[in-house]
DNA sequence: ACCTGAACACCGTTCAAGT
DNA sequence: ACCTGAACACCGTTCAAGT
C-alpha cells in the first residue's frame, strides 16, 4: 500500500545507515537490517536508491557535510590549509569505515565551486595556480593514509619479551620523540613547506610557460605538463587500472 | 575421500586467490569460486585456513613478498629510505585491493627483525632513534593514502563546459606543474626532510632524556621553522634558513 | 587427516502484485 | 508513485559422513 506521504526519505535512510555503520561497523549494514530499523521493507529502498553503494555514499556525504566548506580566512594559506587538513582528519576519524566509499565516488573532494574559490584564494595569496591541485591532492592523500593506518590491529607486540631480541626497536619505542598527532602535523607542515618551496622556484605567472623547468626534487625535474588531467588524462598508466568498472554481479 | 598427498596447499590457494583478485577484483573472490578454480570443494579450504580473511591476508603477503626486505645500503638514509618508499608504492599499486587487508593485519610493516635492523642502520647514520618510528609510519601512511586515492572514479568532470564556470579550477588543471609521480616524490622528500630537520634540533643521544623531548612539538607544531626543505636528499643547504619569513603557527 | 555434500543463516537485487 | 512478499542467485561457514 502507498501512503500519501512517502514512508521513506532519502535523508532518513542515510542517517540510519550512518548510525548502523558508526555503531556496529560497515559490515553490519545490510539492506534488510537497515530496512527493519526503518520499519520498512527492504525492497522499498530500491525506489529511492540505485543500490546499496548509493546508500553508503549518502551516509558518507552526511558524515562529511560538516567539513565540506573550507575555511578560507585572510591568514596565510600555509596556516588555514593546515587547519582545514586537520579538520578533514578529525571528520574522517569519526567514520573511518566510510573512507573507501568516499574515495570510490570522489566524494572526499569539495564540490567544484568550493575548489574553484579555494584555488582563487590560493592564487591571490601568491601560490602558483599550477601547484594548487598538487597541494590539495597531496594533503588529502596524506590524511587518508594516516587515518587508514590508525585502524591497524596492532595487538601482537604487547609481549614485553618480544622486544628483548630487538633492542633498537625497543629503544625506538621508549625514546619516541613525537606523538602521533605531532607526527601528523609535522608531515602536513613538511608537505606544505615543500609546496611553498616549489612555488618559490617557479615562475610567478604563466608568462614564460617553458621557462619554468626548475628542479624541485632531485630525481624530479619539473616539466610543465599540461595534458588535461581531468579524466581522459591520468595517462595510460592509471587508465588501465581504473578500467575496472562496476563489477558485474550475477554474471556467472 | 582423502588422497595420501593433500590436494590443497596453502601456497597454491593464496596464489589462485591473488590471481582472481588481480584479474577481477576482490569482490569477485568467493570461497566457492576459488574452490572451483582449484578443483576442490569449498568446505575443504576450512581445513587449511581459519576463514576467508585469512586467505585474503595470505594472498596479500604473497603480493608484498617482493618488497618486504628493505634495501639498506651504505648511502645516506634520506636516499635509500626514499627508494624503499617508492618500491612500496609500486608494489601496492599492483594490488590496491589488498591494502585494507594488509592494514587490518598490520602486515604492511616489515617483520620485527627487519624493522630492528633498519632502525639500527638509521641510528648508525645519525637519525635519533626516537624519530625512527615516526619516519617509517609517516611515509607508510603517505604511500597508503596516495595509492588509495589513485583509485578514485574521477569520471564526472569530463564535460568541457564544466570548467567554464570555474576558471581557476581550469587553470589549475591546464597549468599544472607537477605530475602525479613528481608530486609523490615531492611529498616523500618533504617528509624525509622534515624528519631530518626535527633531528637536527633534537639531542644527539639520549643523554638528557627529558631535556629536549618536551618542546619538540606542542600539540600542533614542530620545533623551529624549517623553511628550507632541501631539494635534494643531500641536504647541505642551510643557507636559506635565516630567510624564513615570520611564519605564524596554526595554533589552534 | 583430509575431503565431501548438504544444510544453515544470511546476502543484494528484481519483480509482479497490491493500492 | 510507492510499498510489499516472494523469489533468484548468490554468499561464508559448519558439520556429519565418508575414506
Amino acid at each position: 500500500m502507498r501512503p500519501k506521504v512517502p514512508l521513506i526519505s532519502k535523508r532518513k535512510v542515510c542517517e540510519v545507515a550512518l548510525a548502523i555503520i558508526d555503531e556496529e561497523g560497515i559490515d553490519a549494514l545490510s539492506i534488510r537490517r537497515l530496512a527493519r530499523r526503518l520499519g520498512v521493507n527492504g525492497a522499498s529502498l530500491y525506489h529511492h536508491f540505485e543500490n546499496k553503494e548509493d546508500i553508503v555514499v549518502g551516509a558518507a556525504l552526511l558524515a562529511l557535510s560538516s567539513v565540506r566548506t573550507p575555511e578560507t580566512s585572510s591568514e596565510d594559506w600555509r596556516v588555514w590549509f593546515l587547519r582545514n587538513t586537520q579538520h578533514l582528519k578529525a571528520a574522517l576519524e569519526q567514520h573511518p569505515d566510510l573512507i573507501p566509499a568516499l574515495i570510490r565516488r570522489n566524494a572526499l573532494r569539495l564540490g567544484l565551486s568550493e575548489i574553484d574559490s579555494t584555488f582563487a584564494l590560493l592564487e591571490e595569496q601568491g601560490l602558483p595556480i599550477g601547484l594548487a591541485w598538487t597541494l590539495m591532492e597531496t594533503l588529502e592523500s596524506f590524511v587518508i593514509g594516516v587515518v587508514m593506518r590508525e585502524r591497524t590491529a596492532d595487538g601482537a607486540d604487547d609481549a614485553e619479551e618480544t622486544y628483548d631480541a630487538f633492542p633498537h626497536l625497543r629503544r625506538a619505542t621508549t625514546e619516541r620523540m613525537l606523538s602521533n598527532d605531532e607526527a601528523f602535523v609535522l608531515g602536513c607542515q613538511a608537505i606544505i613547506d615543500g609546496i611553498a618551496q616549489a612555488a618559490e622556484s617557479a615562475p610567478r605567472r604563466p608568462a614564460a610557460k617553458r621557462a619554468g623547468a626548475k628542479k624541485v626534487g632531485r630525481a624530479t625535474t619539473v616539466t610543465p605538463r599540461r595534458a588535461s588531467v581531468s579524466n581522459t588524462a591520468k595517462t595510460a598508466k592509471t587508465a588501465k587500472r581504473s578500467s575496472a568498472p562496476a563489477r558485474r554481479r550475477a554474471a556467472g
